[in-house]
DNA sequence: CTGAAAGCGCTTACAG
DNA sequence: CTGAAAGCGCTTACAG
């Protein structure tokens, strides 16, 4: 039977072997780990090689006892698919534990958000995080104004004034598949738009818009139809757009589900994807690689937006009461990721 | 301008507060808290009420402080499906936070699990948790015990002995569905397998075959289909069911993703879902909803199991040294969903 | 079965 | 710009 080994992070460096090593107090070393003012560059110096030769991390729990300051995050959600939720969960997770903060994770039924939001109010969140489309509730914006907690909104391109806000320019990255398609030489282009209450739904479909423009290629309405942002409603935008007399030779849907449900439909009246039809998405979902064949969509960097939300809301958190900032926006770069659901249109 | 309130949650009780209520010393607090021996029946009831009465909660940065036992856990992952994911992540998260506990999450590669896990040691964890199929991996396996970590296995209902385990019965779940569909009244019913490797595969198909068994059905060997637990092998699966002299009237798919395939196929080949075929699946992932019709399929308690399994998990690691538990067995309760994809077979 | 003392590793006032 | 002291809320030996 073997025995466990004992392996205790032996003995890990303190805040006062970092000040022996340095020659200062233990105070100063505190000074320079905050960002903290009042130290002299060439003391801050001195430090900061001790902190590196030593390897010290400080002890988050010695930390958030002595400045009673836990850092507590909440996590709002709302399922909007598991994909999108789990890749949040684990950027925000990890940026939390790095930062030493502790991340509490409610869910908000459809019409039950004061329940969801008071949990989190009574669990002792510092700030929230609020994954799209949850950003453009405004129940919950008016609750977090009054509660005088900060937010950040994650994938919201268009989020209210209130939040400081990261994600993509839907827009741009709609417009850079659109080019995409017409790359492909197709010039009749389906286009499945989103719900209207989803900010992304309206940008993506004016990303659309001014590719077409750009390249002087006249819209016809009948090519734009209605969805929301589900497989069943993809299913019939798709049966729609190719029951049109003159069809489009490539589909455009404004989320992974709806291209996915035009696969389905595609496959249904014997057209091959993509040598039939070309079919395009937006998210990169599982869905997008479960479907055969897999989507050319856009990427999200989702779990980076919510590793970079957790860094806005610690600072917001720190700096509280000090000017209310006026809602940062960052916008990181969106990927276009060709796989095999595109062609060129067919010869005929 | 709203000025921030100062919401600090006021003045929260301490483990002092409680013990001058109930007339004893901090220490005593602090025993009954742990579950500690040597508390009297009655002083410990009183301490309990005055916990009660004060809502006091344990300080979890001063305990691990004070312990200087910060309680790691980590999980390793290798995204199977993002909904299965997600529900870990949330179940995990939720019961690590109540029992103070952290959770560090690395994603475990293909081929470079020695990476994932030696980052995962040297972040310090205590312990560790597999979800399937990670559990199933004699690699992963035999360096949990090198490092002599404690683990437990996620969803899985035949781990190796040396890890506890939680999971649902998979072969009583298969069962369960044949059952089900045998009383809709099918009697020729295909059956797509899953891996060989995934220990989950041979228990559904054992289900089948009892249920079969169990109701005088002669098995057909022509039934029992192949697959890989993905998309796309489900498509291959399907199309081979369907093109047999004498198909069969239902599928049973060993998951989801299988069986959305199916159905696709179904559709391809003119027939409607459940009305010419009934298609069932297994898991109930967020495909088995978002596919048209929608999945009837067999659900774990994924997040459910996950939160067991983080207590089962601070459970082995605060008894170290001790015995090494023969690692225990926990079965869930798994539930059927009818959902629209089941019917009564085609009457010819 | 119960308690008084010391200390976990950091930060917060307060001095200089 | 820097430091000595006290204390955050708990637990770990150690006594009784």
């Amino acid at each position: 039977m073997q025995r466990r080994p004992a392996r205790r992070k032996g003995a890990a460096s303190t805040i006062g072997d970092v000040a022996r090593h340095a020659g200062v107090s233990a105070m100063t070393v505190s000074r320079v780990i905050n960002d903290g003012p009042n130290v002299r560059d060439a003391t801050r110096q001195r430090v900061i090689e001790a902190i590196r030769v030593l390897d010290y991390a400080p002890n988050q729990a010695a930390r958030s006892l002595a400045s009673a300051q836990s850092l507590k995050i909440g996590l709002l959600y709302n399922n909007p698919s598991a994909a999108y939720l789990s890749e949040v969960l684990l950027g925000g997770l990890d940026q939390s534990s790095k930062a030493g903060a502790q991340l509490v994770v409610e869910k908000c039924e459809p019409d039950a958000e004061a329940e969801a939001l008071d949990r989190l109010l009574s669990s002792g969140v510092d700030g929230v995080l609020l994954p799209a489309p949850l950003c453009d509730s405004a129940a919950i914006l008016q609750w977090l104004d009054e509660a005088g907690l900060p937010g950040v909104a994650i994938a919201s391109s268009q989020p209210d004034d209130s939040l400081s806000a990261i994600g993509i320019d839907d827009a741009a990255a709609a417009r850079a598949m659109t080019l995409h398609l017409l790359e492909l030489g197709h010039r009749r282009i389906g286009f499945v738009q989103g719900p209207s209450d989803h900010a992304s739904a309206a940008l993506r479909r004016q990303g659309w818009l001014q590719a077409l423009s750009e390249r002087g290629i006249a819209t016809d309405d009948s090519l734009i139809v209605q969805g929301s942002y589900t497989y069943h409603s993809g299913l019939d935008a798709a049966d729609q757009l190719l029951s049109l007399p003159l069809p489009p030779t490539a589909i455009f849907a404004s989320n992974d589900d709806m291209a996915a449900a035009a696969i389905a439909v595609a496959h249904r009246r014997g057209l091959d994807v993509p040598r039939d039809l070309t079919v395009v998405g937006f998210d990169d979902t599982a869905l997008a690689t479960t479907v055969w064949p897999p989507l050319t969509t856009i990427r999200q960097p989702v779990s980076d937006m919510s590793r970079q939300a957790v860094s806005i809301l610690i600072d917001l958190i720190r700096r509280r009461s000090d000017e209310p900032s006026p809602g940062a926006r960052e916008l990181l770069d969106f990927t276009l990721i060709q796989r095999q659901s595109d062609g060129p249109p067919p010869v005929i």
